[in-house]
RNA sequence: CGCGGAGUGGAGCAGCCCGGUAGCUCGUCAGGCUCAUAACCUGAAGGUCGCAGGUUCAAAUCCUGCCUCCGCAACCA
């Protein structure tokens, strides 16, 4: 077993009733820069993501389009697992539901909890009110009264009265011990408000879960009894460890990533991450995932993303008006931790056209260029530094990475970006108070200095904000040749700052400004 | 007693968890620079941080009460 620091991240599998939206995009990105900052710092980090294919209303929606739920699977999750290359997300695998080794891990971890805690799986018969969209039954002082004397349940979908048999999961046993995790763990639920949420739902008592269905045949089979299919979100946690093994616990990958460090889900889902999740995993013995994080969701000029609103949003739209590393970097930027986003799209040119084409495009730019006429295209020699050129330099080598491991270990890119970009603002004011144009003509030694200054001050740049913009920042490493296998948090010190006489090849913007336009 | 979110200079937002010169983007005004993607830099005007109490040497930040706004049918993270 290696010593190297290890990372387990996963997002949520998406749902395959319906195509990628901007939410999709926003967790996979997000996620994604999370993986991406971790390989940065040096952990050794795997990334799953996928699709969640099981269930009622899959099979009813591939009935209504006249398709086998397979093959509406197989279609849907190819357009998911397309979005991964399309978003430039660096998850290590794909998982899907429907796939054997699930089938495997979500039986095995039913067994296993019949294993371990007989008592805990046990056959009775539900009756009740269900609601197909929801997949979940609801109580019936849950329910509100719809038009027709139809009952809706609190999400407003319409319920039916089912009895069926039925197995049933002792989650009301788990109470305690779930509130003992929250406590002795509190950073397991973040952001604290979802936490609150959570710990305070609990307290009010949990019932018995039911965990198959005799309805319909769109899922995992139960263990020893065929009639019974597995309860959807059990199957569906269950991704979380097939994908790197399960059952086989003995595998390498398994024994290095498991437990996971962090699921990253949507706000709505929590009950299940929270609660479910980690009981099921306590009733088979598997160890608890370090922490759940709820994201927040993405509003539209201020409104609920809705298809009757017209506000739709799709990824593709907001690739083609801003490309992909724009597109990372303003919902990084935009959104704060945990909390709902605004997307606007003048705010949104405003924002890139600031932050990157005038920011830190322009301050590589304009440096580059500054070298390419006046350095023989090759990295300057320099003299000695004055404080100033010292401060920056010391600004770039100390500020860089202690902010991002603070800010963005916890999820909080927007401060984190806000962090790095003050050295953005300090680099551009350094390049006119040392006025190198000027230097020029007086004092050719003292230019060539100021312009390695910034060089390698750039440099440090881009290795930091790779993990959101890695296009663009590895663009502006190539031009300062900086080497592939140095661009790492660790190479952020002067140990491996740019070699004076190095070649550079001819520079080229990197974050083009965009015109504001109606457009979206 | 439904739930959740929000009220911060002209606009949009961060800061609030871990109290201590109120920050960012845009806009306005006045300068500067000309290397650069008509980009960059400096300075200025402009805020009783929703209201009222409380705790504290000190509150946008903690506590209490109140007011206002937004979302909560479906697709859906």
């Amino acid at each position: 077993m290696s010593a190297e620091k290890s990372f387990y991240i996963t997002t949520a599998i998406s749902y395959v009733n319906g195509s990628p939206h901007l939410g999709h995009a926003y967790e996979a990105i997000l996620t994604d820069v999370m993986a991406r900052h971790k390989r940065l710092d040096g952990y050794n980090t795997f990334f799953l993501t996928g699709t969640d294919e099981h269930g009622q209303k899959v099979a009813k929606t591939a009935e209504k389009q006249g398709l086998e739920p397979k093959q509406l699977c197989d279609k849907i999750a190819a357009e998911f697992e397309a979005q991964t290359d399309t978003l430039n997300i660096s998850n290590d695998d794909f998982i899907r539901t429907t796939e054997e080794r699930h089938y495997k891990a979500s039986q095995a971890i039913w067994q296993a909890i019949k294993d371990n805690n007989p008592e805990d799986i046990y056959l009775g018969k539900y009756e009740g009110w269900y609601s197909v969209r929801d997949e979940a039954y609801f109580a019936e002082g849950e329910l509100t009264d719809g038009p027709d004397g139809t009952k809706l349940a609190p999400t407003g979908a319409p319920v039916e009265w089912v009895e069926e048999p039925s197995y049933f999961f002792k989650l009301s046993a788990y109470a305690d011990k779930l509130l003992d995790h929250y406590a002795a763990h509190p950073e397991f639920i973040e952001p604290e408000s979802r936490r609150n949420e959570i710990i305070s739902f609990v307290k009010g008592g949990l019932q018995d879960l039911s965990i198959s269905r005799t309805n319909f045949k769109w899922g995992v089979p139960v263990p020893d009894d065929e009639n019974h299919v597995m309860y959807v979100w059990l199957d569906a946690l269950t991704n979380y460890i097939t994908g790197i093994g399960y059952p086989e616990t003995d595998t390498e990958n398994y024994q290095t990533f498991w437990p996971a460090d962090v699921h990253v889900i949507g706000k709505d889902i929590i009950r299940f991450h929270c609660i479910y999740w980690p009981a099921f995993l306590m009733a088979a013995g598997i160890d608890l995932p370090k922490q759940v994080f709820a994201h927040g969701f993405i509003n539209v000029e201020g409104q609920k993303m809705s298809k009757s609103v017209g506000n739709v949003i799709a990824p593709s739209d907001l690739l083609e008006t801003f490309g992909l590393d724009a597109t990372r970097y303003l919902l990084m930027r935009e959104v704060p931790h945990g909390q709902d986003g605004n997307f606007s799209h003048s705010h949104a040119v405003q924002r890139i056209n600031s932050d990157l084409a005038n920011g830190l495009g322009n301050l590589a730019q304009r440096t580059l260029s500054m070298i390419a006429k006046n350095c023989d295209g090759k990295v300057p020699e320099y003299g000695d530094f004055t404080d100033a050129d010292q401060a920056l330099l010391n600004h770039a080598y100390d500020m860089l990475v202690p902010a991002l491991r603070k800010e963005f270990d916890e999820f909080r890119f927007h401060r984190g970006l806000e962090a790095i970009w003050r050295l953005v603002d300090a680099g551009n004011a350094y390049v006119d108070e040392q006025a190198p144009w000027a230097l020029k003509k007086t004092d050719e030694v003292r230019m060539k200095t100021v312009l390695y200054v910034l060089a390698e001050t750039i440099r440090c740049l881009a290795i930091s904000v790779q993990a959101v913009i890695p296009d663009g920042a590895n663009r502006i490493l190539d031009q300062l040749a900086a080497g592939e296998d140095q661009r790492s948090y660790a190479h952020i010190t002067k140990d491996y700052a740019l070699k004076s006489g190095t070649d550079l090849p001819a520079p080229e913007g990197v974050f083009p400004r965009l015109q504001l336009e109606e457009a979206a």
